[in-house]
DNA sequence: GTCTATACAGTGATAGAC
DNA sequence: GTCTATCACTGTATAGAC
């Protein structure tokens, strides 16, 4: 099996064994084995593992992003001034990822969330240079959409928003799976992403105190 | 600096460690250096890596836990027959958590969040002892609490309010960190909490239609 | 029991031949 | 573009000193 070339192997390999064991859960030697390719073929293509693995992060997330932004751009241009409805806004950051990863098998989103909380440096530059465009586009939007909340306020819920997706999506789930002991919390992509939207959307609305122990 | 056990210094040495730059980071022999042992101490005294890693996570999280089941007895024999309000179950599940790891320099959160997604069978046998049985009493309360969910809702959004904390309390957020540059989210553990309380309560409030298309 | 030195197979990376 | 040889490093195991 060499109908490709050697690059789309080193790529297609590393994808899958990534996925299942983490990126410093993989050596380059397995992956060049798979890839019926060379030892030093990785850092003769990609420079080291690490520029592998930015690589096949580029190939997947790219196009999801800029499919993102279109529909943002879109959402925004037909609302004209007015900021978009919170529900409209999530619904456009969660659907494409979901229902391009949450299929049976594909294990991409468990390495996605792994490396978010990677802290080597080579990681790092890696998630910020493929995460932070959509990051600052979704923030903005969602500062306009929630106007109600301090930025300290919008900030954190954001975090708890991301937190909750990349949780979701990452099948593993290693400890749900585990506490379930196999029953599928949602199988079907659409519900995920609507109980998702719904989760959230709520959460943004609420308007609370922005410090200090206060009486309502 | 040798004033207490070889066994206590390894576990402070990991500990640091661990947190900075991640368990597979790490080698044995940065750990034995700074904790001037040699190098099969950790061998001797916890088996392997793994080991050690198990034994300081415990260390921490066991009294935490017990904590937190203490403080929910204590409130469900309170309310006799009544089910706990969302609200006050999600407030004893984040507090202890929070209030002991939301500090400047306090770094093991961030070893956590890695861990639970970590799919080395090594670090999975760990988490799920570890966390396993306080995941499995407060979603039996919750079960309780929110009778109108169906099972895989609950489960669902139980994985986001899990995501949500993971993710909080991880203050590298690397992402986070890079994409606000700098501008905490929230200082005061109080405040986090009742924002991280107030955003889930909303969420698990919440009741929709558990399947299909269908009309309000 | 506790600790030490050392050996072993595996790792990512690289220089240089072809 | 590919390959081999080699480097410094990793986790682990064990023999033996105290």
């Amino acid at each position: 099996m060499k109908p490709t070339s050697t690059q789309a192997r080193l790529l297609d390999a590393a994808e899958s064994l990534f996925s299942e064991r983490g990126f410093k859960g993989i050596s380059i030697r397995e992956i060049t084995e798979k890839a019926e390719a060379n030892l030093a073929a990785v850092n003769y293509h990609f420079g080291s593992k690490a520029g592998l693995m930015k690589a096949l992060i580029e190939r997947q997330i790219g196009p999801l992003n800029q499919l993102r932004i279109a529909e943002l751009d879109a959402a925004e241009a037909a609302a004209g001034d007015q900021p978009l409805a919170i529900d409209n806004l999530l619904r456009i950051f969660f659907t494409a990822p979901i229902r391009h990863f949450h299929k049976p098998g594909q294990k991409l989103p468990n390495l996605l969330a792994r490396l978010h909380q990677d802290p080597s440096p080579e990681v790092v530059e890696v998630v910020v240079s493929v995460f932070q465009p959509i990051a600052d586009r979704f923030l903005t939007a969602l500062h306009r959409s929630a106007p109600h909340l301090s930025e300290a306020q919008l900030i954190t819920r954001a975090m708890f928003m991301k937190g909750a997706m990349v949780h979701a999506m990452s099948d593993g789930l290693v400890l749900a799976s585990a506490m379930t002991e196999g029953r599928v919390s949602m199988d079907d992509p659409e519900e995920l992403i609507e109980e998702l939207v719904q989760f959230c959307t709520e959460g943004f609305r609420l308007h609370t105190p922005n410090s200090g122990p206060q009486a309502e």
